[in-house]
DNA sequence: TTGTAAGCGTTATCAA
DNA sequence: TTGATAACGCTTACAA
């Protein structure tokens, strides 16, 4: 038996062309009923697969998307990249994934490789390019939680997240409010979880600090140096005062949390923590983590519809307009680091 | 200036044909460096992109490799994941992923789907389709700790695994082993756990336990069943004795672990715990977790090695071979729940 | 070292 | 409602 049916091979097997059996399955409507059934059966009976590949060839519709992650060590990604891909059930789309681009130059081969696979739009969650090279691809593009000046984006309302976990810390009354986080450029959205702790610390007055860790190249890196912050900078350094600790991240609070138990065996009541993401491992902790949370569900369903407008439009030849960005709100989830 | 250039375009401004063109990108050592120099910068003054798509349909060769998770939430697997995709550098192999496809149905239809885009090759970790199955497509088929029968595959070795994992909490003089698994068939690679506990502890003539939970439809129920067991079956239900206890997973054992602390305050001596997979959060809990732990990265690299062989003979018009069924030794990780 | 022409498996245009 | 025929952009004999 031939293992490559082709629509040649139906036409002849039922006496139409291969234009009508192509009809059959893009414009169903204009054939008459009965020569439908004919074709089903040849199809079956010959058991024909569908080749994309040349269909995209002959209308250039691949009904891929290119997705750029960081990388899916963090479950907030994974957890994105996983909402993302079972959007096909929905959108159609299927996705080609690259994760851990840090240098510029090997992200631009990718999405070079991405292009060459004629992709009808990219989303991307990595930081490595500015959003001014994305924009110049001609492509639609969708950004998640990144800066986002030249691109169209989708990102969690970090400010109001800081305000919610600030004055949360305010209202349980800590006389010292730290924030916890690693060096954040102005024009990236979790910028303004630290904008938003200044601007609320400033407006009640309160005692203040910013306390800075390193990424590293690793998730050990990152540990070791957040572990020495909490050692040398937070333990011990505020004897009499209730310390409100706001953490750019869970993974970045459940290491402090751990830190602080080890120390004291427990979480003592002089301290809040808070967190931001939820990630699932914020549930799983010992203690559970407040955390500000991003609706991750919501982020990639707005994500998808967007990029779908925008590779409409592009179909429809429309001019590429401005980038639209959308704002998803957080939502607190108050546990056990602040009970 | 047009914006899609071909090498027709190519050729037209340099005078060569299209062919040359195309012998320039894939057989250059037959072309003058002279000629060479001068194509080399007509696609720099034209701007060209090349079509990997028109490339596919005249050669046959897509460099796509389909990949179907059970899911991304499981450290393990987005582990593996992100290690895949990693090897792009090395193989060149772009990956269409799927996931969460608990339904046979849905999960042939994303087969199909990737057929339909002519991957080379499929690499499985789902447990939806049995072997059979899979190895019915006529696509080299690699799978990794799944079900294999009929089908190459990458395992880690559960059986050695679950004999570490024993050996080291009969050598820690606990009187009471329990191995805390979810229900597993015996051909799944993870039954190797429960078997060579078994088999050590009967060697040893020693009082065991196997108990089950239910891994339910998300990770809340899994742990409300995980948790559910250690309260009512495990604590204070061994009075005077020093229990093991051997868990399926880190996932597990890091729910066992907090559930126990969060009945003593703390890890009381009584107890061992060892989990199995090593995935990061093993690390992170604040009793970091003894483990068998799977070297995922040996687990990918090999199987991208074995994929690729079965892809190259099936070029080489090789007929399918035999099943090849490779097992990558894991690494007992002593740390502090078993100290 | 280069060119001609046929082909890969679809879709799109026009005509009937 | 159907069919010829020409794309789509590249590769690959075969010929020169």
């Amino acid at each position: 038996m031939k293992n490559n049916i082709t629509f040649q091979d139906i036409a002849n097997y039922t006496g139409f062309s291969k234009t009508t059996i192509s009809r059959y399955f893009n414009h169903p409507e204009s054939i008459s009923k009965e020569n439908k059934e004919k074709i089903s059966a040849a199809l079956k009976d010959l058991n024909y697969k569908e080749n994309k590949v040349a269909k995209i060839l002959a209308n250039g519709e691949t009904e891929f998307i290119g997705l750029i992650l960081p990388d899916m060590y963090n479950a907030f990604y994974s957890g994105i990249a996983e909402k993302i891909i079972k959007t096909y059930d929905e959108f159609g789309y299927k996705f080609i994934i690259f994760s851990g681009s840090d240098k510029e130059e090997s992200e631009r081969k990718y999405i070079e490789e991405l292009l060459a696979y004629k992709i009808e739009g990219l989303i991307v969650l990595s930081h490595t390019l500015p959003s001014m090279d994305l924009a110049s691809y001609g492509i639609p593009v969708v950004a998640i939680e990144r800066e986002d000046r030249f691109i169209s984006s989708v990102s969690t309302d970090n400010y109001m997240g800081g305000i919610q976990a600030t004055s949360l810390l305010y209202k349980r009354d800590c006389n010292v409010l730290i924030n916890l986080i690693s060096q954040t450029k102005p024009d990236v959205p979790a910028y303004g979880r630290v904008q938003s702790f200044l601007d609320t610390c400033r407006e009640h007055m309160l005692d203040y600090r910013i306390m800075e860790f390193s990424l590293g190249r690793s998730y050990e890196e990152m540990a070791d140096s957040i572990r020495d912050v909490v050692n040398r900078s937070i333990i011990d350094a505020f004897p009499g005062k209730k310390v409100g600790i706001f953490c750019t991240s869970d993974a970045c609070a459940l290491i402090v949390l751990n830190t602080i138990i080890r120390h004291y065996g427990n979480l003592p009541e002089e301290y809040d923590i808070i967190g931001f993401d939820n990630i699932p491992a914020s549930l799983e902790s010992v203690i559970q983590l407040t955390t500000v949370g991003q609706q991750s569900d919501v982020i990639v369903s707005k994500a998808m519809h967007l990029i779908s407008k925008l590779i409409e439009k592009k179909k429809a030849g429309e001019n590429p307009v401005k980038p639209e960005h959308i704002i998803v709100p957080p939502k607190l989830i108050i546990r056990e680091t602040t009970t």
